[in-house]
RNA sequence: GCCAAAAUAGCUCAGCGGUAGAGCAACGCACUCGUAAUGCGUAGGUCGUGGGUUCAAUUCCCACUUUUGGCUCCA
């Protein structure tokens, strides 16, 4: 979506506009914070009730009002004392007039009766509002400045636009976005389940789900031998001892699952495989000449998480990492950090994703691990993004404390951001475990350790991909390839043989012999989003083809099964959409 | 965790102080049919859980559970 400076001066300015008639509402109510976001604006308020839906009724009734009256937006500078006698009631505003840096002037905003504390810019008048060219969307609760500790405050959100019509596009978007899903996409495809009554925030793979997850797992457990990974697979579980050499317990307690006591010893469910790859690891003394080792596992971990943030696929209490940890020398630090990108940026681009970018963290105030490794560490990763011509952002201090890292985020068929990839250094796991190899030189010498989740979590993954493919999957990937109709009930033997045939070439297909009509059968088909339906009747029977419906609509007659077989194996090869 | 809203059949939803209703799906029967729904019938619900008010609660009130939208966009 555009974001010019129009739009944005029309947002701010239409939740000034949003403030004034809240504010003949509630005379009382307290004002916070109003800025225009993308797609919208919202502003916060402290109001003396809670807003019902028809409240919202009413505001866009008066903000229509005040639009009309076409009051101009007047800017001000005043000082801070007159400033904070103008605001001597709203206590937000006394707030934010104080955290103004002294070199800066202090502006307000003035349409008709309504003042705000305001940078701007505005547009010059509320005339230039479309009254119909915008919509409250939601009222949600945000805590003034975002910390926890504060007040709740009311933050009604809504969405503004030059024109009606782009409004409308936007709400279509909005109803895309809407139809795309993924819980409701997964309920009606019967992909997968959750449980309130036997666990929120825990998946259940239903058959056909399981049926994609395995074609991404089988070709992701390929790629990784085919990239010099090994598979390693480790406990559920771990006793207390782990977590306190790992540091979980002292730094992520708040993130686990409680301990479950057995022979009088704590064990917790593990949130991390981390300390498990280590243990492997420790096992035996190491060579440089074995490094370096590539450690990959699907590895089902448990996290709490606040009730509140709990949503479908894309945040669970327990999910599936597609999880490596690559330990290695620090001469050969820097190759095997390019080797890892590359390998991630094959990985998206596999499932369809060719938007990438990339997003640097580095060093934050508190932290372990000497500067040295972390300016290496951070300068290799940097090298690897500019090798890869990707364009990247640079988090300064937004990285662990235990390490620098690149996170990768695709864009997907809406042009929707989502995180996927994470590389991670740590220097802290290795200490903490006393991770050694014996070096050239005969001295004992620490490792290198990158922990990566190239999908991040199959579960979250899953779920980003069947919202970007809005649950019509690519062949390669489909619970179903193709579903073959008889056009009648004569023709069931045929249909029955055709589907034999392709199920024996190890295809995923169903035939189809319910007692519903043909046109039925195409309709379910159809909303299955089952790639291929093959109709066959009299003409195919007689010459051994199938009549090939795509489930874009159009078909090809008389293809040959054979011919229709070495198509499809091509499309699951390549990975075509 | 906090704010707000919601929870009725497998799904989508209606109802609302007098012990529940539709469409789709399911099941049964009939129908021999060439590209997005053949017709008829049957069954399915302690109205999220617990408590309260009431002669009577799915409906009103309270608590709990879960779900949804937010709690990062800085005057």
């Amino acid at each position: 979506m555009a974001n010019n400076e129009l739009l944005e001066k029309i947002r701010h300015s239409v939740s000034h506009v949003m403030a004034e008639a809240v504010l003949q509402m509630f005379p009382s109510a307290q004002i916070a914070i109003g800025p225009s976001i993308d797609n919208g604006f919202y502003y916060d308020f402290d109001l003396p009730r809670p807003l019902k839906q028809e409240d919202l009724e009413e505001i866009t009734e008066r903000m229509r009002d005040i639009m009309r009256e076409g009051k101009p937006f007047e800017r001000a500078v005043v000082s801070r004392s007159e400033a904070e006698k103008l605001f001597r009631d709203q206590t937000y505003k006394l707030e934010l007039i104080r955290a103004i840096p002294e070199d800066e002037d202090v502006s307000i905003y003035t349409q008709g009766a309504f003042t705000d504390l305001c940078r701007g810019p505005h547009v010059e008048s509320t005339k230039q509002l479309n009254a119909q060219a915008f919509k409250l969307l939601s009222i949600a609760g945000a805590y003034w400045r975002g910390k926890e500790t504060n007040p709740m405050l009311t933050r009604i959100y809504g969405t503004a636009w030059e024109s009606p019509k782009e409004l409308r596009l936007y709400l279509k978007h909005l109803e895309d976005i809407e139809k795309r899903d993924h819980r409701k996409l997964g309920r009606e495809l019967d992909l997968f389940s959750l449980h309130e009554e036997a666990g929120p925030g825990l998946v259940y793979w239903h058959p056909k789900g399981m049926r994609v997850r395995l074609a991404i797992e089988d070709f992701w457990r390929d790629a990784h031998y085919r990239n010099g990974y090994d598979m390693v697979a480790s406990p559920h579980v771990g006793k207390a001892w782990l977590w306190d050499t790992s540091g979980h317990l002292d730094f992520y307690k708040e993130g686990m699952y409680p301990p479950m006591v057995m022979d009088k010893a704590d064990y917790y469910v593990k949130p991390m495989n981390c300390p498990f790859h280590i243990m492997i690891y420790n096992n035996t003394k190491h060579s440089y000449r074995e490094l370096p080792y590539r450690w990959a596992e699907l590895g089902t971990v448990y996290r709490y998480e606040k009730a509140g943030v709990l949503h479908g696929l894309l945040r669970v209490r327990g999910f599936t990492q597609d999880d490596a940890h690559i330990i290695c020398t620090p001469e050969q630090m820097e190759d095997e950090i390019l080797e890892v990108l590359r390998f991630s940026l094959y990985m998206l681009r596999s499932f369809g994703f060719e938007e990438i970018k990339a997003y640097l963290s580095t060093r934050p105030e508190e932290s372990v691990g000497t500067e040295e490794k972390w300016t290496s560490a951070a300068e290799s990763l940097r090298r690897a993004i500019e090798r890869e011509g990707l364009s990247y952002e640079v988090d300064e201090g937004g990285g662990a404390f235990y390490g620098p890292k690149i996170d990768l985020k695709i864009k997907d068929a809406l042009g929707r951001e989502w995180q996927l990839t994470t590389i991670q250094f740590d220097f802290n796991l290795p200490e903490r475990f006393n991770m050694v190899f014996v070096d050239k030189d005969g001295k004992e010498k620490q490792p290198y350790m990158v922990h990566r989740a190239l999908l991040g979590s199959l579960e979250r993954f899953f779920g980003v991909l069947l919202e970007h493919y809005a649950g019509a999957f690519p062949p390669w990937l489909a619970p179903e390839q193709a579903r073959i109709i008889p056009v009648a009930a004569p023709f069931e033997s045929y249909a029955r043989d055709v589907a034999d045939v392709l199920t024996a070439r190890g295809f995923r297909v169903k035939a189809d012999l319910g007692d519903d009509r043909m046109n039925a059968k195409i309709r379910n088909a159809q909303q299955e989003k089952i790639p291929y339906m093959l109709i066959v009747g009299e003409r195919e029977e007689a010459d051994r083809t199938v009549a090939v419906r795509m489930r874009s609509g159009t078909q090809e007659n008389g293809i040959a099964l054979e011919a229709f077989a070495q198509m499809l194996a091509e499309q699951v090869e390549q990975k075509t959409r």
